[in-house]
DNA sequence: CGTTGCATGTAAGGTGTTACATGATTAC
DNA sequence: GTAATCATGTAACACCTTACATGCAACG
């Protein structure tokens, strides 16, 4: 393809970044100043339900990057005599870019790796037994994550400037809670399944291949 | 941690291999020779529904790394005077080895990087008739990937051997039929709150911040 | 006769992780 | 007093992608 070198379509153009960065700068467009450990703990309470918390090194390292771009500004506070914490806060660049990002960048298809459903698709060679570890285990997962979802969209409601953090987290609580029903069934199958098959290797001597 | 040099604690110890490189493995255990490109095509039609596909170079690094580690075998295959294609096998070492990752190695949280959610989230900033067009493209890429793991799971029907890869295509249409619904609850639910919008923005003159 | 599929691989570079280094403050 | 939290950052490296290079066979 050629699409590598074009001149400046529009006066306004976008910088190429990687979604990371655009989650980043999304988190500061909802106003609060935040430092890199602010930006880390809200990515592992909220972003990570829907999409994922990067490494707290790579947050600062995304941080100074939006900072390159004139996306966002810093500042050095020193409250008392500790050590500076450098605070960050979106610039009105980085309203007009993540404006545009949001109206004109191609949406990526969702990226799911499924490590549970990887393990029950070679579940043929698993232990029946480890499987069925592994199901409540991720069951337990979701149903953690469902309850988180729930407590952030109950801590978001009733604030109109939050409703579509609200719709999100009601959104992430019913698909963890589908996640959750979802590996009880597939217990269930397997439970079925591995009862035929004991029954079945009475008749039988090596696996098929 | 200090756990990069440990000893050798059994007789048959795992190489510490990505994620990745057991998803090759654990195709190859399903019995067929199969070349990197062999491997890519089953990649994007079926890993790729719940786990990801990786990139051709990567198929083929992968396969060169597991037979580095003794768990695969090539063979040069020359049909004609056609350049040869290399064929690879599972080992009986990697058959082993595949037994002990499933029965041994922690499962990692399935990982999930919504796209779609993102932009939701950031739902305010957005031009709701942007927001419109992104739910129905990710509704009509959802029932794509729900016929497409609907014709892999008739296609594995009644083979009792394929009972596991049924299973999880089965899983995998359920998983992305509710996608689909939830793109469509999520359209109706924003046309209800831009309506709100659009007619509080009669009594409002600028965004809250 | 051009596009798609089959087939393999290298090179460059970006994305993102873990481990390391450092140190103050707060809570138990 | 010791563990957790707050706070920032570097270094090394693994993972993975895109672009490039190459070329035959089959289909339309």
């Amino acid at each position: 393809m050629t699409a590598s070198k074009r001149p400046a379509r529009q006066a306004r153009e976008l910088p190429d970044l990687p979604i990371t960065s655009w989650a980043v700068l999304g988190m500061l467009s909802f106003g609060k100043p935040m430092t890199g450990y602010d930006v880390k703990k809200w990515s592992d309470s909220v972003l990570h339900l829907f999409y994922w918390s990067p490494a707290l090194s790579q947050v600062y390292l995304e941080l100074r990057r939006l900072e390159e771009h004139g996306l966002a500004t810093s500042d050095l506070v020193t409250d008392n005599d500790v050590r500076p914490r450098r605070v960050y806060q979106i610039s009105p660049e980085g309203k007009t870019a993540l404006d545009l990002w949001l109206d004109t960048a191609p949406v990526e298809p969702p990226v799911l790796k499924h490590t549970v459903a990887l393990r029950l698709w070679l579940g043929q060679r698993a232990n029946p037994e480890r499987l069925r570890q592994i199901l409540l285990e991720q069951n337990e997962r979701s149903r953690e994550l469902a309850a988180s979802a729930e407590r952030i969209r109950i801590g978001s409601h009733r604030y109109p400037q939050y409703a579509f953090q609200e719709l999100v987290a009601e959104w992430a609580q019913k698909y963890y809670e589908t996640e959750e029903k979802s590996a009880l069934e597939l217990l269930a199958r397997i439970e079925e399944m591995t009862g035929l098959t004991e029954a079945d290797e009475l008749h039988r001597d090596d696996n098929p291949e």
